[in-house]
DNA sequence: GGAAACTAGGAAAACGATTGCCGCCACGCT
DNA sequence: AGCGTGGCGGCAATCGTTTTCCTAGTTTCC
């Protein structure tokens, strides 16, 4: 086993146990009526050169190649990856790998990739990624099926696979009800983001049905934390009472976080704190740590991995299929020692 | 061109363009001596039919299958991202397509990852991941070339691709030592960590070149900001003074940036601050934002895959491969209005 | 006008593996 | 002794492309 053999092919292993090719690929693949000693035999010589069946030749037959490719179509983020591990793993116990292919958002480049992963022969795509809305489709009539994670297909008869946001942002409400908080504001990211315009319609709805509203209109911004420190300092100036604020996303609830500390608000006995995509380095960074809203991008993953293999084996899921996010809670909305309920 | 077609192949080229297959195949790859008119023909046919070569059936013949492997020995994290996409940056440019394995850290996923890699005959294979020292390496006498990018192989004559972790740490001392700070601080993550320790015997020996030490022995603990916050602590009970920190990593810079404030220390008046990593999240997120070091990850990666380009042409690069990491200012070292120097 | 020199394109052999079909041999039965 | 049968394995076609070799037809030049 020297430094950079060639590889071993089946005539190779045939030869060594001295049988013809046919014959070898039967012993190893379990095929045909072969002796017991004889399929050692070839099953010794194979292990001796380390032979691995080229994939390549073999997909020549069977017509598929187990292998999928993966686009992502902004460039690889923080919720692309949990999105692309999930898959990875779904497929890999599928004994499939995975082509990974970085659009970087240039349609240019992402038709450049499909056809790539056409001319590999892929038995079907994913695309991922993370846009202000649903983008448009990879493509029409492609050979192979294609299911859209995390982010929709423009086309409602593809296969998406997208977060309940929603749900998650009534979730998020529901669970500042249960803990008594009525004042709610809610800071997110830019108005032209359509997770944003979601979840605060989604906010908005739950609260109507209590009869409620939030203590003032959405404030829209951007992602970060500094949005969120400047979000208190026009909280603070608005004459609304507020003892909770939801926000969009785990950055701006920790920018939030810092900046009511630092105003002399204390978090959660003052204003409790709901994040939203359960991002640990922020949850577990922030003082106290956050309660937030996980959208589970790798059971995402997993699941659109699942709806691929599915359509590859002929049971396409067409349409958009809404998977439950759910909530986390920590420090920043339960109060350190809760006072006794009054004895019954 | 309806819903999930056949792929085309180029018997079908040939007969729509009324040529035989050898022909259909020198006209599309532009070899042989064919009428310009034949050419179009069979281009154009190509066209209609949408067809694209099947990259495996073309890899029978020429050896070459133009796709590598990449594979992640711990999970795809923070550092592996940038590095991998820097690796498919490079690769995508020579037209070569990337086997994304996430081997999790267990060496069996592993082994049976480069199993698959080789039965699909990549033509190399990229290992990348975090860890705490060098890895073991993932093969000997593998068929393809390897290379290991972020971590090292723990043979010194495998190619690997490293930051140069020692050259980061003294370049953070230079810039505080030229900013007029030397009582400086260390507080860096886990002991065992190949990394603590690199970055701390640097940071040492820098000092020592000065004739300085540190104010007080490294402080190593985790690379989280909860552990930055915690180290403060130890720093202010400590008797020994210090008008700067350098910290093992940004989270950790930041427990101590948010402690220090806490406690009614200026930074970075008071106390200077140096991370390491330049992790937008954390460096931005901060107040104020911080100086730090990066490793230039992407470019670790996109160097990786050149040498491994270069491997696969027949140019092996071996041994182990430092590259420079460089030093960004923030705010976390710089006075916003220093004072202005006397007059010459 | 005939041979040499091209030109354009076809036929077929690879590449590596799978698989249906067929042949050969050793039995057993009549 | 002859025929049928079943067990083992070999042969060859096949998958889609590339590439080498070769042939038929057209020039060119003497």
């Amino acid at each position: 086993m020297g430094k950079l053999e060639r590889h071993a092919t089946i005539a190779d292993v045939a030869a060594l146990a001295g049988v013809s090719v046919g014959t070898a690929s039967k012993a190893l693949n379990g095929r045909g009526s072969l002796r017991e000693e004889t399929r050692k035999r070839v099953r010794d010589a194979a292990r001796q050169l380390s032979f691995e069946a080229n994939a390549g030749a073999r997909s020549l037959h069977s017509g598929r190649t187990y292998t999928v490719g993966m686009i992502t179509t902004d460039t690889i983020g923080r919720f692309s990856i949990p999105v692309l591990m999930g898959a990875e793993d779904a497929l890999g116990a599928g004994e499939m790998s995975v082509f990974l292919c970085d659009g970087r958002g240039d349609p240019i480049r992402e038709q450049y990739y499909v056809k790539t992963l056409l001319s590999r022969r892929v038995d079907g795509i994913i695309v991922t990624g993370r846009r202000t809305e649903a983008r448009p489709p990879i493509g029409v009539g492609l050979p192979v099926p294609v299911v859209y994670a995390f982010i929709a297909s423009a086309d409602p008869a593809d296969c998406s696979v997208v977060p309940d946001e929603a749900g998650g942002a009534r979730k998020a409400i529901d669970h500042l009800l249960a803990i008594g908080r009525t004042r709610i504001a809610h800071v997110t990211g830019p108005e032209h983001h359509n997770s944003a315009q979601v979840r605060a319609a989604a906010a908005v709805e739950r609260l109507a049905e209590e009869g409620l509203s939030l203590a003032m209109p959405p404030l829209f911004g951007g992602w970060s934390e500094m949005w969120g420190r400047q979000a208190v300092g026009l909280l603070l100036a608005g004459q609304a009472e507020f003892d909770a604020v939801f926000c969009g996303s785990d950055q701006i609830a920790r920018g939030v976080c810092d900046a009511l500390r630092a105003a002399g608000r204390r978090v959660p006995e003052d204003v409790a704190l709901v994040g939203f995509d359960n991002w640990d380095v922020m949850t577990e960074g922030a003082q106290p740590p956050l309660t937030s809203i996980d959208m589970n991008l790798e059971g995402l993953g997993r699941s659109a991995a699942e709806k691929l293999l599915a359509a590859i084996n002929g049971a396409p899921s067409p349409g958009r299929h809404a998977m439950p996010c759910h909530l986390v809670v920590r420090e920043s909305t339960t109060v350190p020692f809760p006072p006794l309920a009054p004895a019954g």
